[in-house]
DNA sequence: GCTAGCACTCACATCACAAGAGTGCTAAGG
DNA sequence: CCTTAGCACTCTTGTGATGTGAGTGCTAGC
C-alpha cells in the first residue's frame, strides 16, 4: 500500500467520519461534522476533505446525495494510523482474570470463557479455536480393551494433549497382549516425535508394529488439523447488527462463523504475526468476506502449542475496542498456557 | 388434547393447506385448492370447511382477506395424525451409510457426520450431543505427570469415554508416586460405579485418597452434564428460509440453536421416548420457541451411552421427510455404537 | 486554502388509487 | 343437514405522483 500522505486535519476528518458511523450506522454528511465537532472550518472546507478523502479511496457515498460511509480502505487506513489502542477498562479486566482462575486448568474451559467473554466485550461473535501442539512429542500411550475385537489407544502428548484412537482387530486379543505391546512401546518410544519415530518402530512386528504405526499417524494427523475443535459464541448478538437485515449478508457471514476451512487457510497467516490482526473484508486474499472484518490473534506457548481466537463481526466495528478484547484474552490465555506447559523450549 | 372429530374431507382439507404452506410459504386460499385438488365439492365448500378448521384451532389466516396457515396446533394434529412416514429414499440411505463406515470408529465423526448428512436431508439445522454415558464403570485410571507440579488423570470409562482433569499439586511429586498411587487404585477401583466409589476409597490415604476423591467428582459429573459437547451444523441454510428475514425471529432461532441449557432441558422428555419426537413451537412449556419446531430423537446403547440428535427449523417444515431422516440417522448411530459398546446390559 | 451561495440530485415518506385474492354471509337446491 | 352460487366487503400489494430534506458539487470571491 503507497503511504498516503493526509494533512492533519483531513486525518481528524476520516476518523471523525468512521467515529461518528461506527456508532450510529448511518452516513454521515458535512454539516453534522461542522456542527457536532468544531474543527475551526465551515462546513464547505470539510465538504472538501470529504470529497478528497473519497478521491484517496478512504470514503464513498451510497448516493449521490447521501454522507460519506468509509470503504474497506478507509478502515485499514484508520487501524494502521488512527486508531486508539483502548485496552479493557481495569474492573472488567479484574472481572474476566476472576472467571478464569475459577475455571482451573481446564483447557476446555478457558477457551469457552474466552469465547463467552470477547463476544461480552465486543459486538461480535468470538470464535476460538483449540490449541495445537507443535511437533508433539509422545508422552505415554496406554492401550485398553473395550470389546473383545476393539481396544482403545490412549495418547497422551507431552503437552498433555490427549488423543484418542480405536483399533478394529480382526480376531480376539488377550490384556496380556496389550500389556505387552503398551509397556514395549513405552519405553521405545516415549519423548518420540513424529520424525523420530519411524526409526524406533524398525524392531517392532505384528501387533506391536501395528499399535505404533497407528501412533504415528495420529501423530502427523495431530500436527497437520489445525481446527481440532472450534468453539464459538455470540452469533445472535453479530445478526442484531442492522448491517445484517438482509438475507445474503446474513449467509455470508454465518458461513465464515460456521466453516472451519477459513480458518485453517487463515491460520498460518496469524501465527506469523505475534500481535493482534485486523482482516477487512477479506483484504482481498480470503472468499466471499464483503463488509466482514476478523481481528484475530494467536494465543499459547510459543514452540509449543498454539491456536487461534478472535472475533467475527461487521466492517463497521469499534476496531480500537476489539483489538484491546482480543489482546487481553489471547494474553491471559498465554499466561495461564504457560502456567500449565512451562516456558518455551 | 381432546380428540378432535374431524370428516373425512376436512382431514383432507388440512392436509392440503399444510403441504401446500410447506411448499411455498404463501397463505392457500379456498379457491386454489379447488383448482389445484379434485375433491369433488366447490370452492364454497372447502371455505366452509377452512371456518371449521379454524374454529378448531388448526388453521388461521394473517387478515381477513388472506388464506389460511396452520396454526401450531394444526401442526401438532397433522403430525399426530395426518403425517405420511416418508423414509429417505433408498439410494440416499445407501450413501449415508457409507459414508459413515467410511469414518471408522470415531464418535466424533460419526456425530460431525450426523450433522452434517441431517443439515442436508431437512431444510434445518442439525444438533448432536456428545453421547453422556449411564452409570459409568471405571475402566482404568492413569497419572501423568506433566509439570512438576501438573499432574493429568486420564480416566477411562467401560463405555470407552475418556475423562481427563488436570490435578495441581502443593509440591512437586515423583513418578513413582504416581505409579504407586495409580497401581493401587487400579486395582481397587476398577469395575467401580459412582455409588460403589466412597466404600472402596476407605482405606486410601494421602495422594491417593486424593486422586480417589476426584475420580468420584469426575464421574458424578460426567452424568449430570450431559452437553458436553455439542455439535451443529446448517445454521446458514435455515436462515434462509423464507421466515427468518426479519430480526427478532432470527435471534429466537439462532438462540434455540445456540444455546446448551436448552437441550440440557429437553434431555429428559426425549430419553423416555423411543421414538423420534417432534416439538412444535416448545409445546407451550419451552421458553420462547415462536414459529419453531424441534425433530428430536434419542441415540445410543440403552442402559449405557446415549446422546440427543436432531433437527431444528421453522415450524413450515416437511415433517415427514425430516421425521424419517433423523429416524434413519439415529438408527445408524445406534447400530453402530451398539457394535462398538456392544450389547445393552 | 477557505468560505458562501446556489442549483441539483436522490432517497424516503406519504398519499391516492386500482387490482386482486380471499373471505363471510345469504339464499336456494339436493 | 350438507352443498352451492352469488355478491358485497375487506385488506394487502403494487404503482405513480408529489413533496421534503439532507447532502453534494461547483463556482466565485476573500
Amino acid at each position: 500500500m503507497p503511504e498516503l500522505q493526509l494533512s492533519q486535519r483531513r486525518k481528524q476528518v476520516l476518523q471523525i467520519v468512521i467515529q461518528e458511523y461506527v456508532e450510529n450506522a448511518q452516513p454521515v454528511g458535512s454539516q453534522s461534522i461542522a456542527k457536532k465537532y468544531d474543527l475551526g472550518v465551515s462546513a464547505a472546507t470539510i465538504r472538501n476533505d470529504l470529497a478528497a478523502l473519497e478521491k484517496a479511496g478512504l470514503l464513498t457515498h451510497p448516493h449521490t446525495s447521501a454522507g460519506r460511509i468509509p470503504t474497506d480502505g478507509g478502515y485499514r487506513y484508520f487501524v494502521a494510523n488512527l486508531m486508539a489502542h483502548t485496552d479493557l477498562p481495569s474492573h472488567e479486566r479484574h472481572m474476566i482474570r476472576h472467571q478464569f482462575h475459577q475455571a482451573r486448568r481446564e483447557i476446555d474451559q478457558w477457551l469457552r470463557l474466552s469465547t463467552a467473554v470477547l463476544a461480552k466485550a465486543s459486538t461480535g461473535a468470538a470464535l476460538a479455536t483449540s490449541p495445537r501442539s507443535i511437533s508433539s512429542r509422545v508422552k505415554h500411550l496406554e492401550l485398553i480393551g473395550i470389546q473383545d475385537t476393539v481396544v482403545l489407544l490412549v495418547l497422551v502428548l507431552a503437552t498433555g494433549t490427549l488423543k484418542q484412537q480405536l483399533i478394529n482387530l480382526e480376531q480376539p486379543i488377550f490384556q496380556e497382549e496389550l500389556s505387552r505391546a503398551s509397556n514395549q512401546l513405552n519405553g521405545e518410544i516415549s519423548g518420540a516425535t513424529a520424525a523420530d519415530l519411524p526409526e524406533k518402530l524398525e524392531g517392532f512386528t505384528g501387533f506391536t508394529r501395528e499399535v505404533g504405526e497407528i501412533v504415528l499417524n495420529t501423530l502427523l494427523q495431530s500436527e497437520e488439523q489445525i481446527t481440532d475443535r472450534v468453539y464459538r459464541h455470540g452469533l445472535a448478538q453479530v445478526l442484531a447488527e442492522p448491517e445484517f437485515t438482509d438475507g445474503p449478508q446474513v449467509s455470508r457471514i454465518v458461513e465464515v462463523f460456521e466453516q472451519r476451512t477459513l480458518l485453517q487457510e487463515i491460520y498460518d497467516d496469524v501465527m506469523e504475526l505475534s500481535d493482534v490482526q485486523v482482516m477487512i473484508a477479506g483484504e482481498g486474499r480470503f472468499g466471499d468476506m464483503q463488509d466482514i472484518s476478523l481481528v484475530l490473534s494467536r494465543y499459547g506457548v510459543p514452540d509449543r502449542v498454539s491456536g487461534l481466537l478472535g472475533v467475527v463481526g461487521p466492517m463497521r466495528m469499534p476496531y480500537g475496542r476489539t483489538v484491546g478484547a482480543v489482546r487481553y484474552v489471547a494474553t491471559l490465555l498465554n499466561e495461564l498456557m504457560h502456567q500449565l506447559y512451562g516456558p518455551s523450549r
